[in-house]
DNA sequence: CCGTTAAAACTACAGTTGTAGATTTAAATC
DNA sequence: GATTTAAATCTACAACTGTAGTTTTAACGG
């Protein structure tokens, strides 16, 4: 995947969207009737509704697609590391004034984090520290 | 502010909207006049357009008002932790599948965060570890 | 070659959002 | 009380979203 970022806004995928590019980027690619399997048990969406919504993914440059007989087999276009990034960073700008700590203290907080996810978080800190540059 | 979380939706703020809500957060209650001005620096929309956003806050239940003389002052009727934390939550739960690691993973891989930054998550995560009940 | 039929394309429609001009109202002032 | 005028209300309008029905197209099977 080209990496359009800091050049290329990332296409705005809202929210419906997002769930069906998280299959995409799971799969890596895939047919209309793939998704639909897929988000079956997820969604109670009509199957033209996801249709639109791969249309639309389509439009602003967030998947590719290539016939195959008589369907497309669609992929994506946009990296998710490069979605999720772009997102959580404008996220945390609009939400946590651009910090990074708050939104973790929102959680710890809230407790919404097990002994075992504060020990996983610990851990990320500690190799980023021991590596600061990679 | 009673707690209506858990019952009550937090209402849904737009991107726009959460910049006045930011200020109205910030100073507890003001009128449309003093938040014109706390944005002035930071924003360029016309005065009608910060009314009009307001006047969606209020009609969404995020902010209440009094009349004062010829002019309102409203003040917010959520509080912002509730909010940050509703919308961190879904946010996570979008984007992360609910998991609090890859979101701060994201961040560090991408290089955001300063030596400073990480020794401030490392100390949260920490007092939250030698306190775990408050 | 033609009909069947799955897939795609087109159309729809109300609600939200970003952005703001035009009009009304009522408080303050003379 | 009449006038000024700031503040609020009303209106606007296109783009985006969520959701899906209707129509067209073209590949496959006979």
């Amino acid at each position: 995947m080209p990496n359009a970022s800091s050049i290329i806004k990332s296409p705005a995928i809202s929210d419906s969207e997002w769930l069906v590019m998280s299959e995409f980027w799971r799969l890596g690619e895939a047919t209309v009737k793939t998704i639909l399997g897929e988000l079956e048990d997820k969604q109670t969406w009509q199957p033209t509704t996801v249709q639109t919504l791969i249309n639309r993914l389509v439009q602003k440059g967030a998947l590719g697609r290539r016939k195959e007989g008589r369907e497309f087999v669609y992929a994506p276009l946009v990296s998710q590391d490069y979605c999720t990034h772009a997102v959580s960073r404008s996220f945390m700008d609009r939400v946590f004034g651009g910090r990074l700590a708050p939104l973790l203290a929102t959680f710890i907080e809230h407790q919404e984090c097990s002994p075992d996810d504060l020990a996983e978080l610990k851990k990320l800190l500690e190799d980023k520290a021991h590596a600061p540059r990679e």
